[in-house]
RNA sequence: GCUCGUGUGGUGUAGUUCGGUCCAUCAUGCCGCCCUUUCGAGGCGGCGACCCGGGUUCAAAUCCCGGCACGAGCACCA
């Protein structure tokens, strides 16, 4: 067999490596003129998990030559209400991370005359009704399969209800548009469901101007028409959505975007927020702010140092599935390493600092002395220049090192230790065998340091020494032996605070 | 209960449309070695998976049927 596959087809023997696809799948449909978008409630900044939609979306347009909108979802006053400066956060933070501005920004708030039209038009048609019922009543009917008794209301009596609820004379949950579907369709989701409410609280930006609101399904369905939307790219929870609106869209005459969907995402390693938690939280002062370190929101990320190209990378890693997956952080500040490792200059941090006297004057044979400076390399592999350290005669060390007889102070010589006298003895300058290398600061090389970091839910607090050298606010370094830190407040009178990446 | 979706190593992911080129890709993780005056980075090697059961077929991760598991929707939230 094998000889006459060489002599037939010699490619056949030969086996080849399978090679993995990379970067995102085509897009189905129509893509000379695609038009995404990222539609964000503004009841919080962004999180790790809306980023998703934003590198998801702005990656496409790219690939495409298309467009992203950013709608602003903010058309509920009641449960989710906006937060006036949540759409600038937003708008700030999608510039992060994709390095460039939205190409049209929408706020649904400002766009209400529109789908309280198309909600009278649906009506004039007999798409939708008026339904007066109570939740519960209705969610009795729609588990039997039965009509509600509005539904068989006129046009005319559909319009005068409607027009007593946009002039505020309607109490909010006595009325609601429904969209006519079919109370006997299998999927209990999509029977007369709901378009409209009446809601009337203040709005951030409109205030009392509207007493009836549109729901999302309704809204976006409506927006994403407007907008000319060709591809939606959004949570597989979102899929009775997809079937709600399609009714419509059919109802209408109108072609439903394509439809995209990625599966839930849990984090490993922060516990479960939601942007409503972290409000509340915030508001009654458990937190201290939507950038506290051990959120998942992006400002805690940016703050910590996260690169928004790790965050890109990230996501483009893992791709547009459906699964609902489970990722450890750790993932994550893998990518993000990679990417700061070559930029980043190494410092030491001290951590438990105790303090030793060098002497100068070597009682061994030998005639090494300590130098009077030394010379330490920014960085291991790149070229950045070097560090410069005057040695005294009292260096410190960290505690967990400092009960070692013999070490090597790394970029120095190799020592004895006397911890109980708390002298250090020069043993050479070479370095003579394989004992640990360990960091140090010679005193006045060091300034007084906190390190801030995230452990679940809360922050924890390290006092230490930093290395004094060129240290520039809101840069990351890496503290060799112990991972990268962000400077956040160099202040010359008070210790320098800096919060923690990862290692 | 009804409806929908998803099941590939520890975690993600490629391959599933159109069965053979898949003794299954890549990354991360873990283990070992090398390098290194960081417990970092880098290099090399290793570990480890097609949810289960039938069926179709010369041939199934891929097609069909039946289970099972997990997740979601059935809100006057988004």
């Amino acid at each position: 067999m094998k000889e006459i596959l060489e002599e037939l087809a010699p490619d056949a023997l030969v086996r080849k490596k399978q090679v993995k696809n990379t970067g995102l799948k085509e897009l189905p449909g129509d893509t000379s003129a695609v038009i995404l978008r990222f539609a964000p409630n503004p009841n919080g900044p962004l999180s790790l998990g809306h980023s998703r939609g934003v590198i998801i979306n702005s990656e496409y347009a790219k690939l495409y030559g298309g467009k992203v909108v950013l709608r602003f979802d903010d058309t509920d006053t009641k449960i989710k209400p906006p937060i006036l400066e949540a759409y600038q956060w937003i708008i700030d933070e999608y510039e992060w991370l994709t390095g460039k501005s939205p190409d049209v920004i929408v706020r649904a708030s400002e766009r209400m005359e529109i789908y309280l039209d198309y909600a009278e038009k649906i009506l004039k048609a007999d798409f939708a009704y008026v339904c007066n019922c109570t939740q519960n009543e209705f969610k009795r009917y729609r588990v039997d399969m039965e009509s509600c008794p509005c539904r068989i209301n006129t046009v005319s009596d559909n319009i005068s209800a409607w027009n007593e609820m946009i002039a505020g004379k309607r109490e909010e949950g006595s009325a609601i548009v429904r969209i006519k579907t079919d109370m006997k369709l299998p999927n209990p989701a999509l029977r007369d469901w709901p378009a409209l409410r009446i809601q009337k609280a203040q709005h951030p930006i409109v205030g009392s101007k509207y007493h009836v609101w549109p729901l999302l399904d309704f809204q976006s369905a409506v927006e994403d028409y407007e907008q000319g939307i060709t591809h939606i790219i959004r949570g597989k929870d979102l899929m009775d959505s997809t079937r709600k609106q399609t009714i419509l869209y059919e109802k209408m005459g109108w072609k439903y975007p394509e439809t995209l969907y990625w599966g839930r995402v849990k984090l490993l390693g922060f516990g479960k927020f939601s942007t409503s938690e972290m409000r509340s939280s915030i508001e009654n002062g458990e937190y201290e702010g939507w950038n506290e370190l051990f959120l998942p929101t992006i400002g805690a990320l940016r703050r910590r140092g996260f690169s928004a190209e790790s965050i890109k990378r990230y996501w483009l890693e893992l791709g547009l599935t459906q699964k609902d997956i489970s990722v450890p952080m750790k993932t994550i500040e893998s990518v993000n390493s990679k990417i700061i490792d070559k930029k980043c200059e190494r410092r030491i941090f001290v951590e438990n600092p105790v303090e030793f006297n060098l002497n100068l004057q070597s009682k061994n044979e030998s005639k090494d002395e300590f130098p009077v400076s030394i010379l330490l390399e920014k960085h291991p592999e790149i070229e950045m220049g070097h560090r410069r350290w005057i040695i005294s005669d009292r260096i410190f060390l960290g505690k967990d090192d400092s009960n070692i007889e013999s070490l090597r102070l790394k970029g120095l010589a190799d020592v004895k230790i006397e911890f109980d006298k708390k002298e250090i003895e020069l043993e050479s300058i070479e370095k003579s065998d394989d004992r640990s290398i360990v960091h140090w600061l010679p005193v006045g090389m060091q300034r007084d340091a906190i390190l801030v970091s995230p452990k679940e839910g809360r922050n924890s607090v390290i006092h230490g020494l930093i290395e004094d050298f060129e240290l520039i606010e809101g840069e990351v370094y890496q503290f060799e032996r112990l991972g990268f830190a962000r400077v956040e407040e160099n202040m010359p009178e008070s210790p320098v605070k800096l919060v923690w990446l990862h290692n």
